[in-house]
DNA sequence: CGTGTACTTGAGCGTACTCAAACATAGTGG
DNA sequence: CCACTATGTTTGAGTACGCTCAAGTACACG
């Protein structure tokens, strides 16, 4: 019996960061769960809550964001098919975030966190591979706080783009000159730190200089080497190769 | 043979998210590595590199950041004494970040990954101990994210000071009203992406509020809830207690 | 007593914000 | 087939927060 795509996908992208044999890799394929189709606009996971599941991806995107008292929010985290959405909490089942779709069509996995447990003890060396997602997780995050912090609008924008252009590249869907967003304009002005109308100037902008072409959902990337240029970009951070992995 | 202080400190901070039983603490106090003072503006790593250890803060503090081709710097991490920094690069030896010291004296223990490693491997319990501790630490960066991407920076200065005197107080190293900050402005800006400039003029702002009062290492709180309305501050992200701690 | 480091203050400017409205586009029901 | 509605994008005008450049002050240290 083939296991979900979306668990091959997964385990794929820890084959690259993690050493796995092959019994560890049917291990984790042999986990399973509710497959739900999330509506836009709802929350996944609440702040504050006590989850017992984490969200693997199937299809469309999701994003993790904190919330100010006043409502204003701000998107820290997106993920993509194949992405195990809040492996965080596996550890921390509290969590201090939400989780909801960025997309008008989110179908994820709740993957239970009692065979997940069951699963990490079982296999020291699965508990690792975890880790290490939790830890380029991080990696990605702490790239998040720079690129909000020191950017200007435009260096932002840019490096966002390129961020998820390679990670959708990577995991299949896609080129990262051309690929499928399924997020609004004010769902990026959440993830990058700035108003609606702004975000839509800087979208403007980058388009008339002929670097990033976003037409709808349709991503299009004329020079993937200047916008990269234009948002400083080196994706070393994404930890996505495993020329440096630990493999003692 | 009594162990190293800040190794207590560090074990401590791991009990209170995560329950270990007396021999996994044991085994844990018997690493050592060498104490080394680092001094001001050098980089204890360096982004790129390959690391061989983890740093155990014993006194002063460090800083992790990001940095942009044009020598910006970003913070992305605060740590005090009993921090691990770096616990990371355990399981991503290749580091994206640097790492400096923050104060003009900072003491840490360089703590070699093949006995971090090896301890992890015996004792599944410390592998999950630490993976719970790398996840607190990416809990505390998401609300950084928060913090630099939503609030302005009067907010974002009361949130900083809040957060830095909680975990102080939890540490045992002074109260939340009263604690030692060994930064300079300048490195302040730094975490909380703006200008020594205004950030100077927003202390400044806020001691005429008589909510902070920052006079050179020495910071005063006068009003801690007052100071924490301003930053819209709640400390449940931090992970301090362990009511929510999974226990089976 | 000079030098370096950190902090303070001022003036002018620009990026990004706010409020507001117009314009697409797609889906829905009469 | 055409209002009607909802959602998302685009544009304009005015404002302000935080930046830059620049100078001056306080204090520690050799």
């Amino acid at each position: 019996m083939p296991s979900h795509p979306a668990f091959e996908l997964f385990v794929r992208k820890l084959c690259e960061r993690s050493r796995l044999t092959d019994d560890e890799r049917r291990a984790i394929l042999a986990i399973d769960g509710q497959e739900v189709e999330i509506p836009p606009h709802r929350d996944i996971v609440r702040p504050g809550e006590v989850t017992e599941f984490s969200c693997l991806v199937v299809s469309g995107m999701a994003a993790r964001f904190g919330q100010l008292p006043d409502g204003t929010r701000q998107i820290t985290a997106v993920y993509i098919p194949g992405d195990m959405c809040d492996l965080y909490s596996l550890m921390l089942p509290k969590v201090e975030w939400a989780l909801q779709a960025l997309s008008s069509r989110l179908t994820i996995i709740k993957v239970p966190h009692r065979p997940l447990l069951e699963l990490v003890r079982a296999y020291p060396a699965v508990a690792e591979a975890f880790w290490r997602d939790c830890v380029a997780d991080a990696s990605i995050l702490s790239q998040w706080v720079v690129n909000v912090g020191r950017r200007d609008a435009r260096m932002r924008t840019a490096h966002l783009f390129c961020e998820i252009g390679l990670r959708m590249e990577k995991a299949g869907l896609g080129s990262r000159t051309a690929f499928q967003l399924s997020a609004i304009q004010s769902q990026l002005a959440d993830a990058l730190g700035m108003t609606p109308v702004h975000m839509n100037r800087v979208i403007r902008a980058l388009r008339q200089d002929n670097l990033l072409l976003v037409q709808g959902r349709d991503v299009q990337v004329p020079d993937w080497d200047a916008l990269a240029a234009v948002g400083g970009f080196d994706g070393a951070y994404l930890e996505l190769d495993d020329r440096w992995r630990r493999v003692e």
